[in-house]
DNA sequence: GATAGTTGATAGAAATTTATATCAACATTC
DNA sequence: GAATGTTGATATAAATTTCTATCAACTATC
């Protein structure tokens, strides 16, 4: 018998210290990768951040980067700018010439506020450009797929 | 009246020395560079590393990228293994098949060997792929491109 | 209202990356 | 053949990035 709590894998339920000791790194670091614009962890309506499972593994991800492959978290910003967001909500013409991100955006495009577009009113967390290409190889992928 | 000695750019003329002098940084690190596989120098037979203009260049944008950006070395490659040189050079689905820069590859497609691709006998250093894409601003906008 | 945990910010420590100096062996040039 | 410059390799120095400790002020929970 399975006694073991079964949550949705996004759903927001760590804190911020619960998050740094299951990832082994300290609370500071967590919120110098979030300003930086890495991660988008869900906050309160006091403003407390709250960490989902999915949010863990993204993090970890984003360690493996740092210390396994030597990429700087600058380099990660850059190579996540290099995701091609546009066809992957593919977004109109008309947004991808208001958009700072399309128009050679170095940093991630959730970290951008794409005013007079169709991602100005949306959750950056909840979209799948944030949430699907976390590793390197899954963006080559993607180019891959829509340049076949 | 003009006296300048008019060079094609990609010519190579400067020795190692050279070119280290020119960019103001020493000779272990222009060879490092090339061992980290950012940089393809032509070598004379008796394996002497020669630099053109456009290496010159190319090494320049490269430092900018250290230097101002904070981008790490392991990182530059990995934006390089973002080109889709696949669509540059327009190469066969079965070149694709048995490229190891295509299928995964986290390093410039020019580190590869790519045995039984039509790239396997070409010169790397006089392919678009590596002449064309060295700042990541150009590889962005490439994929805009072709996705476009 | 008291305890525990959060916030943002700064300053400093730790770790890692980047760059250089130096070496003996070989190549080039005169 | 002598002087100068190159090769690859190793070891060390310099610079930078990454990470953490600490702070006063605020929030949550009991």
């Amino acid at each position: 018998m399975d006694n073991s709590i079964n949550l949705p894998d996004d759903k927001p339920v760590f804190s911020i210290s619960a998050a740094a000791k299951l990832l082994g790194i300290s609370v500071p670091t967590l919120r110098m990768y979030e300003n930086e614009g890495l991660i988008i962890p869900h906050k309160t309506k006091s403003n407390q951040r709250i960490y989902s499972k999915k949010d863990i593994d993204r993090i970890q991800c984003i360690r493996k980067a740092i210390k396994d492959k030597g990429i700087s978290i600058n380099g990660i910003k850059v190579i996540y700018s290099l995701i091609p967001c546009w066809e992957v909500i593919n977004c109109s013409k008309e947004d991808r010439k208001n958009c700072g991100a399309y128009n050679g955006g170095e940093n991630p495009c959730w970290t951008y506020n794409h005013p007079n577009t169709t991602c100005e009113h949306r959750d950056c967390r909840d979209c799948e450009v944030y949430l699907n290409y976390t590793q390197c190889g899954k963006i080559k992928t993607l180019v891959q797929n829509i340049t076949d």
